[in-house]
DNA sequence: ACCTGAAATATTTTT
DNA sequence: TATTTCAGGT
């Protein structure tokens, strides 16, 4: 391997980044611009040509899936295993990292992490121990606000706040807190906070870091939240060596915490960094990026750049106006077959949409047609019950102070304990400041509970401690397997047989798959457990990696988990207003912004072939409802669009025809006017700003508090 | 303790 | 519409 095999089949701007010294650097890349391509070489480079370990090298990502590729295509380019470097999510360095350090962090040595799931769960039992109206004080609110305030770095002895309702939120979050702390539990959150907090209070650790590291890579930049950015700036601050690559024009989840913002307060940050925008494109056709290039420009905020491609023109991109949503359906499977009888490939097809819940149609049109296809997110492996279950009955073997895993299967499957007796058994904890596990053992002892409930409980108590032992010699796989055949879960799952629990055995047998699989890290001087390293991994883990990939089927997702993917042919389905863009984004400037974005995403998927849909009506809560036309496919100008039909519905009107612009209103609005919203209600004009159809206007309303809403949207009487 | 049916509730997006 | 929660009966 030498210097040129590592520049070879760059462009420029790609080479100057790649071969760049260490220093601070941020490269602008459109979709489709070669963005994993740079930090894949750019890692390299270091290795190969700057000579850094690789052990030196932190590169972090946002998904699994991105990390596993970026290391894949590492180690392909540098022929070489690089089993422990330091690539992954925010959530997995910053585990890796309390792991190491979690006396420096103040947490427990067997510490654990737990999924939202469990976190709500956690809230409401807090909630009702602390005997809070959860009709008043929803759990997922209180969740919401805790996860704000954490990745905004705040505690909640932080928070200084009079107002009655934020009052309240703070109570929760420092019950919360406390009861985290006290069990060893930490949440997705707490994760990235902890570690800030560990590297910031501690001079050596962190100086440790800071020296350890070379450079800093950081993909999708345009992603992180306040607390991962000021995670990466007590690493590389004053040392100008953070390496971003993101897109302003594809942040789409500013909903949980992302700042675009960031990529200002880097220039701001980091002066001496340099800047590199790659704007070649080299996935798409010109057809398709005009497309895109038109529709990103409606947006107001935008470092800006646009994209070009040398690839020929290609086919117009197709618009398709269904009669209803099963016309849509029907229609987009039409097309997959036909591009399947001229020799594509399935694999080669995605269908993106907005909301999960539409996968469903395209799920049984493509079950009727035989063809093969694989939805992507939607339910998660690790979120289902049975797994859950499961994993509940090993950390409480792990564990016995579990007490979220103790409720979880203390009468699961049913064994006689009721809620009375566990009721007993919680305020007996509560009161003694012990682990429900301990709660029982003590009542047991005194002969505190009711005859008929003692059996069952000490049953239970003697089931887990059997568990334990006998799971002690067995590897990984076994001991799930025990877990399994012992617990009564098996028999229970085969019980219920109808259509729906049949596949809960077979994901049984999945998870003991996933643990055969399961490898540990030989890396860190672990006191952990293997079962207990697996636990917490499987926290962090989607469950995506167990997944066959070989087989060629059909694509289906939302537009957000299609970031960073490509393929031959995209369809862009259910382009209706209150649906793309969803009815909550539509008043709101910046939601509406996101959304555009996000489309944007959707429509730079595509390297060849382009499918647009929406139909004239959908059932929606069980309703059918007239649908519009979205507002983003009337800023697509016309000729760069071709309307499509199926020759069986030669008698449609014309698709094109239905989009219009959204009238611009004339009235004049002044500040201080009082005005009345459809959503919002009443309220005050407080400012107004830009020009025709960019008129922005903000309202207090006075119900849900002060808003930017977009003029010419905002229907106001 | 568990079953049943009625009523409420939910639909962004994910580590 | 589909799923979950709740009340009342056994």
């Amino acid at each position: 391997m030498n210097v040129n095999m590592l520049l070879e089949n760059l462009n420029e701007q790609q080479r100057l980044a790649v071969s760049a010294p260490a220093q601070a650097l941020l490269v602008l890349a459109g979709a489709g611009t070669g963005k994993t391509r740079v930090l894949v070489h750019r890692i390299a480079w270091q290795i190969q040509v700057l000579g850094c370990s690789p052990y030196s090298i932190l590169a972090v990502t946002f998904t699994n899936k991105a990390a596993m590729e970026m290391r894949g295509r590492i180690e392909s380019l540098l022929k070489m295993s690089l089993n422990h470097f330091w690539i992954g999510t925010f959530h997995s360095i910053a585990y890796r990292l309390l792991r190491r350090h979690a006396e420096a962090a103040k947490l427990p040595s067997n510490f654990q992490v737990i999924d939202s799931d469990d976190q709500l769960r956690l809230i409401k039992r807090i909630l009702t121990d602390l005997k809070i109206d959860d009709k008043k004080w929803p759990a997922n609110k209180v969740q919401y606000f805790i996860n704000q305030e954490k990745e905004n770095g705040q505690r909640a002895l932080m928070i200084e706040t009079t107002d009655f309702y934020q009052k309240n939120m703070q109570r929760f979050y420092l019950e919360y807190q406390q009861y985290c702390q006290r069990s060893g539990i930490v949440d997705f959150s707490e994760l990235l906070l902890r570690s800030y907090e560990l590297l910031r209070d501690n001079l050596e650790l962190r100086n440790h870091y800071r020296q350890l590291f070379r450079q800093v890579h950081v993909d999708e930049f345009q992603d992180t939240n306040t607390i991962q950015y000021a995670w990466l700036k007590l690493l590389t601050e004053n040392q100008n060596n953070l390496f971003i690559v993101g897109d302003d024009d594809q942040s789409i989840y500013s909903w949980r915490g992302a700042k675009v913002a960031n990529l200002t307060y880097f220039q701001q940050d980091y002066p001496l960094h340099q800047f590199i925008k790659l704007e070649q494109n080299y996935r798409s056709t010109q057809a398709i990026l005009t497309v895109a290039n038109h529709l990103i420009s409606h947006n107001q905020q935008r470092l800006g750049k646009t994209l070009r491609t040398d690839l020929m023109q290609g086919d117009q991109v197709n618009l398709y106006a269904a009669f209803n949503e099963q016309d849509e359906a029907y229609f987009v499977v039409e097309k997959i077959k036909q591009a399947k009888n001229e020799g594509k490939a399935f694999s080669d097809h995605a269908i993106l949409y907005r909301v999960n819940a539409q996968s469903r149609l395209f799920e049984e049109r493509l079950m009727l047609e035989g063809i093969p296809y694989r939805v992507y997110g939607g339910f998660r492996f690790f979120e289902r019950a049975e797994i859950k279950n499961t994993v509940a009955y090993l950390r409480l073997i792990a564990n016995r102070h579990d007490d979220a895993s103790f409720e979880r299967v203390v009468n699961f499957p049913t064994r006689g304990i009721g809620l009375k007796t566990l009721e007993i058994i919680r305020k007996y904890a509560l009161n003694s400041q012990c682990s429900l596990w301990q709660a029982a053992v003590d009542l047991i002892s005194h002969s505190q509970l009711s005859s008929r409930s003692i059996t069952p409980l000490k049953q239970f108590l003697q089931l887990i401690k059997t568990l334990s032992d006998s799971a002690e010699a067995l590897i990984l796989a076994d001991k799930i397997k025990l877990v399994i055949e012992t617990s009564g879960l098996q028999t229970y799952y085969q019980q219920q047989s109808d259509a729906k629990t049949e596949n809960r055995l077979e994901n049984l047998a999945e998870l003991i798959n996933a643990a055969s699989l399961f490898k540990v890290s030989i890396n860190d001087q672990d006191i952990l457990t293997e079962l207990e390293l697996f636990l917490n991994s499987i926290a962090l883990e989607t469950g995506e990696r167990y997944r066959d990939q070989e087989i060629d089927c059909v694509q289906l997702m939302t537009l957000h988990s299609a970031k960073g993917l490509e393929f031959e042919q995209v369809f862009v389905v259910g382009l209706e207003d209150n649906l793309f863009p969803s009815s909550q984004s539509l008043y709101e400037p910046n939601r509406l912004e996101e959304e555009r974005r996000l489309f944007y995403v959707g429509i730079t998927r595509a390297m060849r072939h382009l499918y647009l849909s929406y139909s004239e009506s959908r059932w929606w809560y069980g309703q059918e409802n007239n649908s519009k036309p979205s507002r983003f496919l009337s800023e697509i100008p016309l000729d760069s669009i071709k309307e499509v039909r199926l020759r069986s519905h030669t008698h449609q009107k014309p698709a094109l025809s239905a989009i219009k612009p959204p009238s611009s209103i004339e009235t004049d609005y002044k500040v201080n006017q009082k005005v009345q919203h459809p959503k919002f209600g009443e309220g005050i004009i407080l400012k107004i700003e830009g020009e025709g159809m960019q008129r922005k206007i903000q309202i207090r309303f006075e119900e849900t508090g002060i808003k930017w809403l977009m003029l010419s949207y905002a229907k106001l009487t």
